[in-house]
Parts: structure tokens; C-alpha cells; sequence
DNA sequence: TATGAATGAGCCTTCATTCAT
DNA sequence: TATGAATGAAGGCTCATTCAT
């Protein structure tokens, strides 16, 4: 639901950058276009000249919105992991118990893949070269900030009963990250299953095991 | 037949002089350096010449061993993908009943990410790459092949009643492996975590779930 | 005749508009601005965007006070060179005996460091440049104008036996020249020297040499 | 004479840089075709294709023996001023008196000109960027310490009487040094001047001034 | 007068690849 | 087998300039 959508653009909550008119339309657009093809054929991949043609100008006319290549990246990522920490923390701070908190994250989840899969499959992507980037330490710190929220509520479940103590957190938590936000690989929010349906098919077996008993 | 295709190593296939010794020791190692390489750096973020760097020649020497880049990176994923494929149908023909043949597929899947980290990276991070890489087809092909295997194990549970009807089989298959491929971005041969044991706790979430009952 | 051509400002000749007050407030300024840069930075190295920015509009605005960067280059030399060169034409012309016009001409040729650094360092630095581009023939043209005047005092001194004979008349003028303009580099209109004195220590040495007799 | 020549090229002193190749043959001829450009048309003016065109490469074939065009220059300046301080420390050291001393200073200036015009055109056009360049602190360095040799000589020659003592040491020193390196932008080594005959010239005018007594 | 968006040409640099030695 | 020199195509970016609003 639009719940997940993170509204207004970052360009828009920030101040100027290169040439000072950090805010227009235009800018959104082709952010847009750049994250689509970032995504697609990964970052490296994607030529400045590749992204000024799908915006029909040339790519110096680029740098007329956007300092650098890296710029653009940035402001994806920065549109996409901020609202998604905060929307953790508020899912943590507002939940009930350990149970209803894992199954609100994992649900948030898929809404986010579904609402932005653009920025996820950015994210999924390009994270290993992020991590080595200058300027980009960020996005491995919200990964930390966002990991503490999740080992926390699967530890209080443990200690209320509700988890299983005979598994590792640790590992629990990265089969669960991993197998959720890798369906951006292959989910299509056009395609036959709802990102609902998907989350609620994830949590039918995280919850009772895939074997029958 | 096909099996014994997949037995003799990529280099085997490919003469470069009379006489047919041109799998040579050398020939390997720099392989090796390349494969280590592209794991870690991505394939197009890798050039000729950081290899050629790391083995002590010069990136134009690299060609006297192989004919392009691209052929470097070929013969990885085949060197992986044609045994990895092989094994997964032994086990299937091997198998005792779904529920056996499914915990040795993940069984076997871990051994692998533990045996061959490197090449197990690179088939992750560049399948979308590979995808439209004409030339390698195969990826695709072999990664298909897999998939009806591993559904078919999950199919054939469902009708014997082992596992539950309630969920697709599709989606399922996707979430497990999703889950056990992506271990390979933080799993460390060498780290607290032993293989099998990584193994054991997939195994026990997925069969009972996270929750208690 | 041509002594009340160059008393007008360059602006006043180039017309933009009907009317004729084109020589407007704010052209002066950003001329100022330009020649500033252009001095510090060197012409080539000096964008347009940097001029705009310093007068805090944005590059393409310029352009309704200048037709191109150039002809702020050519405008502030323009101002500078003819002046320059009518007053060393009015010296000789007053001038009552080589001796006393020499003084004179190197006076006159500190105060215009003193009074227009900027115009020399750029006189100075871009010489070079000047004389392959074409449309600024003339600068080359006022350079051969002031060496002949120079030349001719000194030849005149010599005869007049007030100089000595026995050192080349074109060697010496370029030592002079040289050293004279080139202080444009450090000469600092508020530091310590006053461009009298520095004229005073260059008349002294010039005289009577540097060696005690 | 040969004194003032530099004999054997830098990149022949130097350890390996970019590539690893720096003291080949090749690099050396290329330097030499930069520095003939750079000085011509200005560091910022001449572009790596007018290099590699004069050299009649590509110019992307630069980059095997060149990291960057920085580092020509760098290795230009750092084969010309090495070597220059060098011998004006000797001069300093082995000199008898301050009269030699300058004398001798002003003749190997002259020689040095006439040795590697280019790289005194360069070294003299392209300060001002030079102060403001990273990795070229070393430029102004050299510079100090050749300024603090000149200095003393004429303190000393001051003190000891042969030197007047009503002119400002550090006005001298810079119409001194102003004088000498700027006849760089006139002086032609085939021309109707030897250096040598230029060098006399100017002490002739230096020691007893311009005027007769 | 000024803005904001864009052009078009050119710049420095990178990189897979080739080939004579 | 390896070197050393070069190719050719492309990539990110800069900059003077234009023009509709």
C-alpha cells in the first residue's frame, strides 16, 4: 500500500549541490531513468551516454542536474535507505510483541521491493562495490542499523518462547534477508503474484516449516 | 555421453598447439587469479591487466593463454556449472524419497558454496549479466535444468504428503534458493561456521519453521 | 584624433542597443570581475561559469552584457594598451632630453603597474596566446609601437652620450622591459613597496650599476 | 657548455612508476615532444592528442608510457630544476668572492637558457598554476632555495663593499632574476646572440649601470 | 536582465586486444 | 611464453555558447 511509497523526492529535502537547483522536476526524471537503468544493467554497466539517451539529450546536458555519475547513485540509495530505516524503527517501536514485529518487517519488505524494486535491485547489486566506495559508507551503516533491528526482535522472540531456541540468530537472520530481499530478482509487481500474497507464502513456512508434521 | 563431457576440465577442451598439453599448469593458475578476481570485483570491474598484474606478466602475455577475457570467465562457470548440474541429477536418481533427496540437494548445495566460493559469486553476481551475453546460453540452460529438478523433488513431497500443500512449490523453490546461494556473499570457508553446520540449521528451520508449536 | 578615441571607455565604442548607454553600470563590473580572474587564474583557465558565479548570476547570463569571453579579454586589453601606449607617446613628445624621458617612461611604467595590475599580469601572461589569435593584432602592434619609442630614447641617449655605447640598445631595452613588467608578479599594491620607491631602486641600479665604483 | 646539461634523463634515475617502464627510449623522445608543446602553447593549452599526434601515436597510447599528462610535466620540471639547483649550490660553494659568485650565478642562468629553453619557458609560464597544483610543492621549493643562494651572494657582497649598499637586496635579487629568465621568451639559441654574449651584456649594464660617469 | 535547460565539441583517461620481437 | 608498443573504441566530464521563457 502506499504506506511503503516514500512520497516526496530526496532532491526535494536537500540543499543545493552542483549548480544549485537541486529541486526541479526535470531532476526527478532523470533519476528515474537512471536508477531504471542502474538496476537493469547494473551501475558500472550503465553509461552516462546510455541514460541521456533514454532522456532524449545529450549526455553532457547530463551534468547540468547532476555533478557526477555518482551523484545520481547516490541520491537513489539515500531516497531508498532512509525512509526504509525509518520505517523499520517505527514497525520495532510500535509493535506489540517479537511475533507481530517480524512478520510486520518481513511484510514491510516485500511492499518496499514491490513499491521501489528499482532501488532494491541497486542495492542488492551494487552492494559489495558500495561497501569498497568512498562517500558511500552509509549505505553499509543503515545495513548495520537495520540488522540490529531485526537480531533484536528475533532474540526477544527466542527469550518469550515464541522462536525456536535451537537455531542461530545470526543465521536465521541472513536465510530470512537473503531469501526476501532476493525476490527482487525475479518478482514482477505486474506479474501473477501480489507482493501481499508473496509475503504471506514467506511467512507460512518461516512460521511452520515446510514439512507437514 | 554428457557425463563425461563435464569430467575433464575446460581447459582439456580447448587445444591451443599440436600435441594437446595446452591445459597447461600455467594456464590454470592464472584461471584461478581471474576467477578470484571477478568474485571479488565483479567481472567488468576487473581488467585484463589487474590479472595479468597479479600474476607477474604483462595484461598482453594473458593472451597466449587465452583468447579474450570473456573466454577466461567462460571456462570458470563451465569448470562449475557442468559438475554441479551432474551431482544434482545423481542425487535425484540416487534418492530415496523427496524428503531424502531434498535435504541432500541443500546438503550438497552448501558443500558447494564451501568448495568453490569463487565461482559460486560469480554465477550469482552476473547472472543478469550472463543473461544477455550471447555465448552464454548454457548459464541459463544449466540453471533451468536444476530448477525442474529441485521442483520436482518439491512436487513429488507434496503428493506424498511429506510436505505441505499450502504453499507453491515455485515461490518455495525460489525463497530456498535464494537463501542457500546468497550464503556465499558472507560465508567465510574458513570462518566460525562450518559448512555442514550451516547446513544443519537451514535444514531445521526449514523443515519445522521459526516458531515454536 | 586618436587621443580622444582611446579616452572613452571600451564599452562606450561597442553598442548594444539603441541609445548608446550600453556602457551600462554592470558591464563594468563584470568586466572587473573578469579581468580579476583572468589575471589570477590565467584566460584559459578561468571558465565563464567562474566569472558568473563570482558576479552571482549564472554563465549563460553573461552573455546579454558580452558577446563572448573573449571580447571581455579583448575589452580589457583594449582599455589598458591604449592608454598606455598614448602616454608613453606623450612623454617622449614633453620630454625634454633622453635621460629625463627614460626616467620618465619607467616611472610612468610602475605607476601603471601600480594602477591596473590586473590588465598587466594578463598582458604579461597571455602574450604568447595573444599573438596567435587572431582578432588581437593589435596588441602586437601597440607592443612594437612602445619598444620603438623606447628604443629611440635609448639610441638618442647614446649618442647624446648620456648612455653608454658599448652595450647593445636591444639587448638592453629587453633587460629593462623584462624587469620592469615582470614585477607585476609580486609587486603588491599594499605591501611594503610603494611603486615609487620600487621605480627609484630600479633607476638606482639602472644608473649607475650595482657594483660601487 | 656541457656543464649546464643534465645529462642522462630522470626518468632513467627514478624507479618505476606507471607501468613500470620509465626509462625507456620511447618515454624519453615523448617527453621531449610534450615539453617542446607544453611550452609553446602553454601546459593546459596543449592536449594529450597534440602530443601523441606529433608523435604520431594515438593518444591513448600515451597512457603506456605516461600515467597521466601531469606526470610529464612533472618529470619535465623535476629534470630541469634538480640539476639547476644543484649546480647553483657548486657555484655558491666553490666560488672565491660575491662578485664571481653573482657573475657566475648570471652566466650559468644564461647557459641553462640556452640549454633547455624549453623547459625555463615552461618552468617561467606555467608558476602561477604551478603554486596552486598539488603535487608540485616542490617547484616553489627549489625556487626558495635558489632565491636564498642569490640573496646571500649579494648580502655578502654588500657587506664586503663590492655591492652598493643603498639598493634593496630583495628588489635586486627579483630585477636580477626577472631580467635573465624572462629573455627566455626572446632569445632563440640559433639566433644572432650566443648566450655567452647575451651573459655579458647584461653584467656589463649590472656592474656600472646603463649611463656613463 | 536573468534563468534554466540544452548543445556540441572536445578533453583526459581506460581498457580489451593485437602483434612484431 | 613473454615483452613492449600500439590500436581503437568508449567513458566520464567540462565548457563556451544558445535560446525560449
Amino acid at each position: 500500500m502506499a504506506a511503503g511509497r516514500s512520497g516526496q523526492t530526496a532532491a526535494r529535502r536537500r540543499g543545493t549541490r552542483a549548480g544549485g537547483n537541486s529541486g526541479s522536476h526535470r531532476r526527478g526524471e532523470l533519476l528515474g531513468i537512471a536508477a531504471e537503468l542502474f538496476a537493469t544493467r547494473g551501475y558500472a554497466e550503465t553509461t552516462v551516454r546510455d541514460i541521456a539517451d533514454e532522456a532524449g539529450i545529450l549526455s553532457g546536458s547530463l551534468y547540468h542536474h547532476f555533478s557526477s555519475k555518482e551523484e545520481m547513485l547516490d541520491e537513489i540509495l539515500r531516497d531508498f535507505l532512509g525512509p526504509l530505516l525509518e520505517r523499520f524503527i517505527a514497525i520495532e517501536k510500535e509493535g506489540e510483541n517479537p511475533e507481530q514485529i517480524l512478520d510486520e518487517l518481513i511484510r514491510h519488505s516485500f511492499a518496499a521491493i514491490d513499491a521501489s524494486p528499482v532501488a532494491v535491485a541497486l542495492y542488492q547489486n551494487e552492494s559489495t562495490m558500495l561497501n569498497r566506495q568512498s562517500g558511500f559508507e552509509y549505505v553499509a551503516e543503515i545495513g548495520k542499523k537495520i540488522e540490529k533491528i531485526w537480531l533484536q526482535v528475533l532474540k526477544a522472540g527466542q527469550k518469550s518462547g515464541v522462536f525456536r531456541s535451537d537455531v542461530d540468530v545470526n543465521l536465521s537472520y541472513r536465510f530470512i534477508r537473503d531469501a526476501i530481499w532476493s525476490t527482487v530478482r525475479w518478482y514482477r509487481p505486474r506479474g501473477k503474484y501480489k507482493h501481499e500474497a508473496v509475503a504471506v507464502q514467506f511467512l507460512t513456512v518461516l512460521h511452520g516449516g515446510l514439512h507437514t508434521t
